[in-house]
DNA sequence: TCCAATGGCTAGCGCTGCTAGGATAGCGTC
DNA sequence: GACGCTATCCTAGCAGCGCTAGCCATTGGA
């Protein structure tokens, strides 16, 4: 009964550590550096121990990304409680996003571009991907104004998402990050003119 | 002297065949297809061959996205010489450029997710860069107004590639697709707001 | 006619994610 | 206390990956 339940610590502490070991590696030295052998070698296991925690490595990162979620939507919970009017719960949300990306690029990575199968927008979505989204659609719902805004939130999340990424690349001028945030949250604030 | 120029000509020939075929068989069964083996095997030739023309599989993947931006830059200046007014050269060129990356969504992934070595915005970007940007900066321009021209750009660039991938990866409400780029697109042509 | 050189091929290296099968340790039962 | 059973973990190996060394044939020039 105790050995099972000292078993069962056991697993669930594993589990953590190789999800923590992953991430880890990932931000140190990026996603193609974690591989099965390495993450083995690291955790101190043979390599099909992960397979006894996870269907494979995709399901590996699959964990990483929702760990990453769960901590995405505390940030913007944060940003959210520290905003008054509409105007600063927009601009705060949209620094705390781009902040939390650029201090987890590899997080970020594994939420967005290597994980594709996590279900988003459905009733069976995970719950840190509900909370994730619930926050930014709070902290859009305000300054959406008679738009809808739902539509709002998915617009202002892609456009926060697409200066991440693109700026990730190279794509553009670094040194102007502040300024583009400054003229999307403007812009979002904006009365909308007819396109 | 003729048998080098026919030599010459093949060598080109089979290089735009590697191309092409990279491309085709990444539309066709996603990039995780396209190995090496199966590549030469589609082209008939063996593996090496491969690497008698591009220094590795990056360089093939590179080539595909040079010709990606090649397209995107054609696509767009023909949605602007179809524009009068402002609004409408910023409308035609957010549609034309959604519509570019929903058609064409391997080719889109090569530009924007798997390439990462093509320098940006430099002296020595490749022409096809320099055109596609060039093109999306002349869309925005005369809608920037007061604004600046590069930074409107590039919030304007994000906004649509944040749009695009978000919903590739099943993030957004697919039937909301049109409303969310008026959504976008008007507020780009407000007026802005204090954030 | 012979030599040199070029171009393409076969074979193989080290790595990847993943799995089959054997060894081992600890459980409940006699 | 000794047994068999089960659960756990490891070694070894598979197929496939990107990439390369080294050999062979064909071809152009002396």
């Amino acid at each position: 009964m105790s050995i099972q339940e000292r078993r069962e610590r056991e697993r669930t502490h594993r589990h953590r550590l190789i999800v923590k070991t992953a991430r880890e590696l990932a931000e140190t030295e990026g996603w193609e550096a974690v591989t099965t052998r390495r993450l083995a070698e690291r955790i101190e296991y043979s390599q099909p121990v992960l397979y006894s925690h996870f269907a494979g490595k995709d399901a590996i990162v699959t964990a990483v990304a929702l760990e990453g979620f769960e901590e995405l939507a505390g940030v913007l919970s944060r940003a959210r409680a520290s905003a008054v009017t509409p105007a600063e719960a927009l601009t705060a949300a949209a620094r705390a996003y781009t902040d939390f990306a650029d201090a987890n690029p590899a997080l970020y990575d594994a939420m967005f571009t290597l994980t594709t199968d996590l279900p988003f927008g459905r009733p069976d979505s995970p719950a840190p991907l509900k909370a994730a989204f619930g926050e930014l659609l709070a902290a859009c719902t305000s300054a959406a104004g008679d738009r809808d805004a739902e539509t709002f939130t998915e617009v202002a999340w892609s456009a926060l998402h697409g200066l991440v990424t693109l700026a990730r690349g190279g794509r553009l001028r670094t040194e102007q990050r502040d300024q583009r945030l400054g003229l999307l949250v403007g812009q979002l604030l904006a009365a909308p003119g007819r396109p």
